[in-house]
DNA sequence: TTATTTAGATACCAATCGGTATCTTGCAGT
DNA sequence: ACTGCAAGATACCGATTGGTATCTAAATAA
């Protein structure tokens, strides 16, 4: 049975977490064909460059996590619960992944920032969507009075992201749950009681 | 003129740029010995390994940070200033770094997270020698009345890492000294208004 | 001055890299 | 049933990988 659909999908499947494990540079072609039990004649019918898939991989990626994080976000109806959730995908993130191998935008961040790979545009790409979902339930909770009107928009976005991306950094390094845990209580904790109303 | 201990210094300053920026496992060591002048043969004699290289470039990195890190500390005589001036350290680092390609322990981090690399123990040793010197400033403080005596020593060290190091690659991604310096500033405020005494 | 040690250069190794050209074969359209 | 296309396998390419064995020559000790 041949079903070039599913083929591709599979090896996208592969490639991604390969790519977000042990790294998208040091992951080779074979890495990604003996896991998929395909060839490489097949791998470059569906690909046309390991870098072609690399992008690919990347954006499959982060489509997941932000097509997950758009949902629970409009599930709910106040900034407060918005901005929690969203905490909390982060923590569920590190004991219970969608992709393994950490977060795919810190993970392409740090390995692309010295370089001018193709991914290091898309990482920023993805970095501002992040930035700016946090950016627009911040603008309409203020809108419903549910946030303080004098916060900075950018900012708080800012020290949530990074606060959170460098507890994920922890965690995965010391193959804790404790700091992504501390980190987003502290984040719940000053967003209680310096950005609501 | 053969000046051994000149060269193996030079290969391994070198090399820990290279490691830093480009990674440790996608620098090779031809991209060593192009960068030194030096031929595989001169590296081969001074290190056992590219492994072996790979690890002394990592701690020489972190050996001179903490160095300068505790200079900076010990400058300061209380609890403030000296989280201050470590702060300060990270937001200048950015801009006029003492090695190139962002911080060593965050590059490893995340290059060995989901390995089983020497590297990593040697990441998560130093991350804990991080943390545990705030840890030391903290409890100091609290023995001079300079810092809040509830407040959780383990749990601010965590925070101020977590957000430099997430600012770091947000600053990197972006070539911004914008997130470290927002990121900087937001954890001054948060000292001063939820820690000193 | 001569002998010994050793820093560094050169030349090689098998294995692997990303990529391509070619070939076989399964499947859809007629 | 036959034909044509395209999915996937196989075999190859030159370049590069980390590492080693050998050789030359500079520095040191006698």
């Amino acid at each position: 049975m041949r079903q070039p659909i599913i083929t591709k999908e599979h090896v996208l499947t592969e490639a991604t977490k390969l790519f977000n494990t042990k790294g998208y540079k040091t992951t080779s072609i074979s890495d990604i064909t003996s896991a998929t039990g395909y060839t490489k004649g097949a791998l470059y019918r569906h690909f046309d460059s390991k870098e072609a898939l690399e992008i690919e991989a990347f954006e499959k990626m982060m489509g997941t996590i932000f097509t997950i994080m758009s949902n629970k976000i409009k599930a709910e109806n106040n900034a407060k619960d918005k901005l929690f959730s969203l905490l909390d995908m982060f923590q569920n993130y590190i004991s219970n992944p969608y992709i393994k191998g950490g977060c795919p935008l810190l993970n392409v961040a740090i390995e692309m920032d010295d370089t001018n790979d193709p991914l290091k545009k898309k990482a920023q790409k993805a970095l501002s969507i992040l930035k700016n979902s946090i950016i627009t339930i911040i603008e309409n909770g203020k809108k419903y009075k549910q946030i303080k009107p004098t916060v900075n928009d950018g900012l708080i976005a800012t020290i949530v992201i990074a606060t959170l991306e460098g507890g994920i950094m922890m965690s995965k390094l010391q193959n804790n749950n404790k700091d992504i845990s501390d980190v987003v209580a502290h984040l719940k904790n000053w967003i209680e009681e310096d950005i609501l109303t």
